[in-house]
DNA sequence: GGGCATGGTAAAC
DNA sequence: TTCCAGTTTACCATGCCC
């Protein structure tokens, strides 16, 4: 009796776009002329045979065995037990009945094509054209021209050029859009100063008591505050919906888009009437896949349906899906402001041309540490559950977490446990990674200026002096006189992003270690803070500790001038990596302490060894192709790894040289200027011998 | 059995 | 030429530890 539609469509091989679901299954404004079947089709065309597709052929398979399984528990129900579920439907229902508030008037607010509408009034140019706000691989949005081919959010640019080969495509620019969003939100204040954000394009407003103040109704706020909204940003439309609570205010504003309203009355009829035939695809929370576990095991495509088999409902879902499931059916939603919640998680990740490449994969993993650590810094936020999440080259999505003991933060904490995340997952190719911080510290740390939050290090691999190096230029000469702090000690930053320190050349595994030291009291749990990340360099990180205080005044003096400078190309896959960052390298060697090695005896020292990254093996040519632009400090003896191995450390280091603080330095030093003189920031690099197993 | 950690998934924009 | 994003939240299942 159930889903009878889909077996049919499923049979049908002559055109088989039709069983292809993608997420473009709910109907979206601007949408109506559009011939879908060829929409339908073209979508297919672009992606049979994919990865992508395989990989939805498989989640698609997964739901129907769901499906298949909640259907079989449907069919072994008894008369007995349904009558119970009935019997616990009918509690539910009457509870939720009991909280039915039609006293308040809500407004949802939904700004017609936000990203294209902001595009198109910072360029008119493209007043009429079919555009889209994205790229290549995804877009954001698109204009209502362009959803006339079809076109819409969250399709793939490549895809979205085939349906409308004229389609001008527009780069994401959030600063404008938040700077838009903001002069909305000045409008939304007037009708509800606790108005809430849903998004930079939506949001809710209470107006009960505007409406009371000003004896009006909900309707004419709603208009006033549209028109409101148009004059402050000098011509953005958007849609509106009143209704008696969010739910119900969000289905409404959908339904005379663009730049128009629809008004629910506050009467329990005229609700109950209007949600009754509403498809339950239309509410909020309700996608594709409940929608086609809804329709396939229980029969339910519309709110009524769902009170119609209420008993099922309750025998298939846990309690709470049950109570949502049943309060859409009665149209009962939100009617208070409901409090702020302070932000539960933050996270970062990047796509990439799929690769098993592990030297590339742990640059990227780096890259992604930075960032995170740059935005935790910014938010003042410290975490304890650190989340790698991977995709793989066919499109699966896998998480593997930690928790700590202590809070994080640093690039090199962050690294310390995604690295190890990583590596277990090894061999793997993927075209994703993503790091995930959540189980917040209660209390916040300080300002993103706070000094003792930020290293140096810190600072030079968040790539924040990059960025302001190449990026905003106008925020140069406002960085002149930044400063932070590392261990105690001022770090200055210069005009173009350099920065140098008077004394700290600490190798950042020399902070793991002693945090980790510092830990090792209260280490229990599931997570050993103590477990040495970075394999093999722990030895050579003890000794480094020991030699620390003596070998910061040679450094000083055995400096050398960047090393990647114009002209030096990186191999593409190391492109954009922190790696380019990267300007001159320490090498230790043998017993030999702080001299000099000629390039043609580091040639023969790298051909001996095996260099690796993060305990990654690096190519062969990730050595060689760099060889000339190394030079050498070398301060350490040869270490002997617990199985026999030999090996050596070699610390990649960053030089960073302000001018101004320089010849500050120098005068305080009482030193000759020297052309090797420079900042060296580590990372850990190091080699093994060759003929050695990692 | 509650609380916590982990992993997978859905959903929204 | 390019070939399916990034960020956040919530829920559910499961396993483990008192």
């Amino acid at each position: 009796m159930l889903a009878m539609a889909n077996t049919e469509s499923s049979g049908d091989t002559a055109r088989p776009w039709q069983c292809y679901n993608t997420a473009y299954t709910n109907a979206k404004a601007g949408m109506e002329g559009v011939d879908k079947e060829k929409v339908q089709r073209i979508v297919y065309e672009m992606s049979k045979g994919s990865q992508y597709f395989k990989n939805e052929e498989r989640k698609e398979a997964f739901i129907r065995e769901k499906i298949e399984n909640m259907r079989a528990r449907c069919a072994k129900l008894k008369p007995a037990d349904l009558a119970h579920y009935r019997t616990v439907a009918d509690k539910i229902i009457l509870e939720l009945e009991a909280t039915r508030d039609l006293s308040r008037i809500w407004v949802h607010v939904d700004m017609d094509a936000f990203y294209a509408a902001v595009e198109t009034l910072s360029d008119p140019s493209l007043k009429g054209k079919p555009m889209a706000v994205g790229g290549m691989s995804m877009i954001s949005t698109a204009n209502y021209e362009a959803r006339r081919f079809g076109v819409r959010a969250a399709m793939p640019g490549f895809i979205a050029r085939k349906l409308c080969p004229e389609l001008i495509f527009v780069p994401t620019d959030f600063k404008k859009y938040t700077y838009y969003s903001d002069l909305t939100r000045k409008v939304f204040e007037k009708y509800d100063p606790n108005f809430v954000a849903a998004s930079l394009d939506e949001a809710y407003l209470d107006v009960t008591e505007v409406c009371e103040e000003r004896g009006t109704t909900g309707e004419e706020i709603a208009r006033e505050l549209r028109a409101g909204v148009h004059d402050e940003t000098g011509g953005l439309t958007c849609s509106a919906g009143v209704a008696p609570n969010r739910l119900l205010a969000k289905v409404c504003s959908d339904i005379n888009k663009p730049n128009g309203q629809f008004i629910l009355p506050n009467n329990r009829m005229a609700v109950m009437t209007f949600i009754s035939s509403l498809p339950v695809r239309k509410i909020g929370g309700i996608g594709k896949v409940t929608e086609h576990i809804l329709r396939d095991a229980l029969g339910i495509s519309t709110c009524e349906e769902i009170l119609q088999k209420s008993s099922y409902i309750c025998a298939l879902f846990s309690h709470s899906s049950a109570d949502f499931f049943l309060s859409v059916g009665l149209a009962i939603g939100g009617t208070n402001t409901p409090q702020v919640r302070s932000r539960r998680s933050i996270s970062n990740e990047r796509t990439f041309s799929a690769t098993g490449d592990e030297a590339f994969l742990f640059c990227k993993l780096a890259d992604i540490a930075e960032m995170l650590s740059t935005d935790l810094q910014k938010e003042g936020l410290r975490g304890r559950t650190l989340t790698l999440k991977l995709k793989t080259a066919s499109f699966e999505v896998r998480t593997r977490a930690v928790t700590s003991q202590k809070n994080i933060c640093s690039t090199e904490d962050i690294m310390k446990h995604a690295s190890k995340l990583l590596k277990a997952e090894l061999p793997v190719s993927l075209r994703l990674i993503g790091l995930r911080l959540s189980h917040f510290d209660e209390e916040k740390v300080g300002a993103p200026s706070d000094p003792t939050q930020k290293t140096l290090t810190d600072y030079m691999l968040s790539g924040d002096a990059l960025r302001k190096n190449m990026g905003d230029q106008s925020s140069l000469d406002l960085d002149s006189t930044d400063h932070c702090m590392m261990h105690g000690e001022e770090t200055y930053l210069s005009k173009d992003g350099h920065q140098t320190s008077s004394c700290d050349y600490r190798d950042p595994l020399d902070e793991n270690h002693l945090s980790n030291l510092d830990d090792s009291k209260s280490t229990s749990g599931n997570f050993e803070e103590k477990e040495e990340i970075y394999e093999s360099t722990s030895n050579a990180n003890a000794e480094k500790m020991n030699a620390n205080d003596s070998q910061n005044e040679d450094n000083v003096q055995d400096v050398v001038p960047p090393l990647l400078g114009p002209g030096y190309s990186f191999p593409a896959q190391f492109e954009g990596s922190s790696l380019d960052r990267v300007s001159s390298v320490t090498k230790t060697l043998g017993d030999v302490a702080s001299s000099s090695v000629s390039q043609k005896e580091f040639l023969l020292w790298v051909n001996d060894y095996k260099c690796s990254i993060c305990g990654i093996e690096m190519p062969p040519s990730f050595v060689e192709e760099r060889q000339e632009h190394f030079d050498f400090h070398l301060a350490e003896k040869l270490q002997k790894e617990e199985s026999g191995t030999d090996f050596k450390t070699c610390v990649l280091k960053k030089r960073n040289v302000p001018k101004d603080h320089i010849a500050s330095q120098r005068k305080h030093k009482k030193q000759k200027p020297s052309p090797k003189e420079g900042k060296h920031i580590p990372i850990d690099v190091f080699f093994v011998k060759s003929n050695q197993n990692f």
